[in-house]
DNA sequence: AGAATTACCTGAGCGC
DNA sequence: TGCGCTCAGGTAATTC
């Protein structure tokens, strides 16, 4: 399941090894994804350059002469830069061939990853346009958290966890970043100040924030031909049910919030 | 409009 | 060793 950090890293690392390159080739092996991949994609691809790599939320961009491909890793998706000759196992859906016998391959058992083109600018591909703002950037803070939460009914954990709200926060990140900020997943929204969601902005900017920076350092230079994992030493409450807090000691609890799996520390959190 | 539910998929872990 | 079961989870689509 790769968050946002992932998805982060893997985009620098993509950018770094392939921007500038032409597309030489393009093998499909299934069509079908959750969403099925669009079958004129060999033919909208071959030939064109790539012009960058983007990001938005968990979505990767990848802009070409003529448009841009989004993919999504969905739950158990990566992207590797392998030699072309490697062989492609059971889950390989997708290859693109470029220069010096590099193909870019998206494996994701699970199929719950997403190929999609955009014609034109990403942001108002129908998936994409309705997101909230990116966590990292201008336009997500306290004061944005705390006038949307006025009118919700959910959960703050399910809140930050809607796309709409803000863009890229998963389960792994929703529960380190309330414990960052020492609030109950199940508080309700409209309970919260305006330093509470101040709080919540803050703490979900920096556990993003560590956890790209922390990716980049042990990144592959060359581009990692192994899947990027995540760092579970560092998180400090997912998976980790049962066990003690790191700040007070006491049994952490786990309990299920819009079906998602949440961890936290009923002493810390408030 | 917002909330809740369903659907997608397969490896991993479990009991037997 | 292998069978059958349950679980995990991002997000789009659907329903309430």
């Amino acid at each position: 399941m790769p968050e946002l950090p992932e998805v982060e890293v893997t985009r620098r690392a993509l950018a770094e090894e392939l921007t500038g390159d032409r597309l030489q080739g393009v093998v499909i092996r299934t069509l079908k994804l959750r969403l099925p991949i669009p079958s004129d994609l060999p033919v909208l691809l071959q030939g064109r350059t790539l012009q960058e790599v983007g990001r938005r939320g968990k979505y990767l961009l990848f802009r070409l002469d003529n448009g841009w491909l989004i993919i999504h890793l969905g739950m158990t998706g990566h992207l590797r830069v392998l030699p072309a000759s490697m062989a492609a196992g059971k889950h390989d859906h997708l290859d693109l061939l470029f220069g010096g016998g590099r193909i870019l391959r998206f494996t994701d058992p699970r199929k719950f990853g997403t190929v999609l083109w955009s014609g034109g600018e990403p942001h108002a591909h129908p998936l994409l346009a309705d997101m909230g703002p990116e966590p990292l950037e201008e336009g997500f803070d306290g004061e944005y958290l705390h006038a949307l939460s006025r009118s919700r009914s959910v959960a703050v954990k399910q809140l930050i966890m809607n796309s709409s709200v803000v863009a890229g926060v998963g389960n792994i990140y929703a529960n380190e970043s309330l414990f960052r900020s020492r609030l109950r997943p199940s508080r309700s929204p409209h309970s919260l100040s305006r330093e509470e969601c101040g709080a919540l902005a803050v703490a979900i900017r920096e556990v993003l924030a560590e956890s790209i920076l922390q990716g980049s350092t042990i990144m592959n230079f060359r581009v990692a031909e192994e899947p990027l994992r995540y760092h579970p030493l560092d998180f400090r409450v997912y998976g980790r049910g049962g066990k003690p807090c790191f700040d007070c000691g006491g049994m952490l609890e786990e309990i299920r919030l819009g079906n998602r799996s949440t961890v936290f520390c009923p002493h810390c959190q408030k």
